[in-house]
DNA sequence: CATGAATGAGAGTTCATTCAT
DNA sequence: GATGAATGAACTCTCATTCAT
């Protein structure tokens, strides 16, 4: 029982050390550069190894995608869980879309071409939209109660279209930093409630 | 010295064909579809010529991407050319942004492809900045006469990056349609402007 | 001394399962379907426990044909140990190389991948000039005693090769059922000889 | 119209010099030996030629095949085309069957390999029932005349099934040479015939 | 004895590019 | 100027085998 604990979790680690290999090839040589050679090169493995804990490239590519979004997400309901009130929560969110380290040219250039790649496949389309479903549902829960739902649902369009937007931007070294970004909704949003509405949600 | 005229002439012809045979190679199969061999077949010319007009496939791609950007462009500055109030100059820049038969996903695939892929390109990143600064700079007409500057630079960023953000969204499939998009930013900037300087944009 | 006899009573039977696995594989993938993950996994043990019982995979298939072979045989043999008249001992000689349940395209094709890749083999041809010496033998104890020598010799041939070449078309599925193939073999057979011979095999 | 008919011609040359240059390797090799690289080379080109005449290794074993396939039955056809009486038309197809210089235990061997690998095959599949449909309507044609159609049905199976099995020997090496082999399946079929049949067929 | 993680050679295929004609 | 045959490097994937534990 030990031993196949053990054996487990030394599988998870090379695992995920392949798929840590596989996310510094990429962020590096970008999507079109991330070969299976390298890869395996840069986990100091052999280039056999793949096949034997994942399907294929395109496995250990969704294995990437697929970490990476639970870890934001991780980071968002973190940063959810530790909002007082209604506005630390919209702040909580933009913030998580945007973290400090990541939110750079090549990364967002990276990430585009996963999102360019894979749009046709069913397999991410799935992560996408779940992805969207909770960031609009958790955009939703910080106006729903004190605004009616087409004002929601706009404000809702208006946040995601410009973070992915300022995303776009970033890959094409045309956006603001992080700060900036972040801002620029905040103000957007602002300008978008009466001066009640704003204080009920800082309430 | 007419023959040598003729001749360039004719060359010109068939590098534009060849471009304009990327161009339909690369909307039907993405990016990464975008062979040298079925450019070449879809132009109907033989495989090698291409080595005769261009330097490689990296300049094919470039003079595509020039050319898509200059008739984008070209069809902008048509619009505002017809818009008679500085709204409708908005109004013209944002269908300009979101071309009917081409705000769709595989096409919004394809041209996220491109951006991610070239964006370490100074090439292209002169492209990418040119292009952005008209954006803004069409904005910025609309508005400059009746804000103040730091409202104008607001609006401005606001509208660009909606405008990447739902292309980006389009290409992973969530996205709302043409009419939806622009109308959600009319919207937007709708609700940012006072009564009276509504007024006087739409004067 | 008991441990050591145990112990390789053990081996033994774990020797036998992993060759009764390679057959399992064998019938379901064919001869390039048998992989030496496909059949440890069959077996139920580690892929390097092939390398202990082994000498490699290409052993593996040795032992799997020479069982088989021999489990035919023994077969054949049993067969013979019923038969009642020399016509009852050719019946079971042909009966036994038309086995109900094996005589399928799929068993056909894989054996004749076996042939093809072994033939070269010293090792192989060993086998089966045996198995073609025991057929040839089995045959002629039929007709021995009541025929001339030559007679005896061509009606072997003849029924070897169709035995052989039912086998192969059976691969290509241009073979009759089992039924039919055994009764075109008798049918010859019984047209080669004159009614007075039939009757004396008969009796 | 000169200059396509030319290039043409050196595409067919290459092809069938590519093709010429697979049934080398697979006479030398055997089938698991014959590899796109080794095909290649022994045809004096680069590994990328392939795709440039194939759609990819199976079509070229596929057009190896079928030029062998021609290749017999244009023998055959010829031949035939020879025979005066009945039973030379038998002996023909006889020897067109039993090449003299192929009938060789590797080349036996290498066949039954491409007949086992490609039998799930529904390409391969149509070429083989062509194939067999051939030889029994050119045996039937031997017999129709003289014989009721069920002897005839029975003596085209024994000769076809003769034919594969004793192709099938040879590659065990358990085969007699290739007059012993004609001269088994004629004394077959004569001892099957009453001597007035026998007559008119040689008539 | 048994495991299973790891290896590494070799397979088929794609494709931008070259160059003699 | 144009052709298209030819190249060769690079890619992903498979699999028999090895070996520390």
């Amino acid at each position: 029982m030990n031993i196949a604990i053990k054996r487990t979790r030394i599988e998870d680690l090379r695992r995920t050390e392949l798929i840590a290999a596989a996310h510094r090839v990429f962020m590096v040589h970008g999507l079109s550069g991330m070969t299976t050679a390298r890869i395996c090169a840069e986990a100091g493995m052999s280039p056999g190894i793949l096949s034997y804990y994942f399907k294929g490239k395109e496995d250990v590519l969704f294995a990437m995608v697929r970490l990476n979004n639970r870890i934001l997400v991780e980071d968002v309901v973190a940063r959810l869980n530790h909002a007082q009130t209604r506005w630390d929560r919209l702040l909580a969110i933009l913030e998580g879309n945007f973290p400090v380290t990541v939110y750079e040219p090549n990364v967002a250039n990276a990430w585009l071409s996963v999102v360019a790649a894979s749009a046709k496949n069913p397999r991410y389309a799935r992560l996408q939209a779940l992805f969207y479903r909770r960031l609009r549902s958790n955009l939703a829960s910080v106006f729903a109660d004190h605004l009616p739902p087409d004002r929601v649902a706009m404000i809702t369009r208006l946040v995601s279209s410009m973070i992915d937007g300022l995303w776009l931007q970033k890959a094409a070294r045309e956006a603001p930093d992080r700060d900036a970004a972040v801002g620029l909704i905040v103000q957007s949003v602002t300008a978008l409630l009466s001066e009640e509405e704003r204080r009920l949600l800082q309430a």
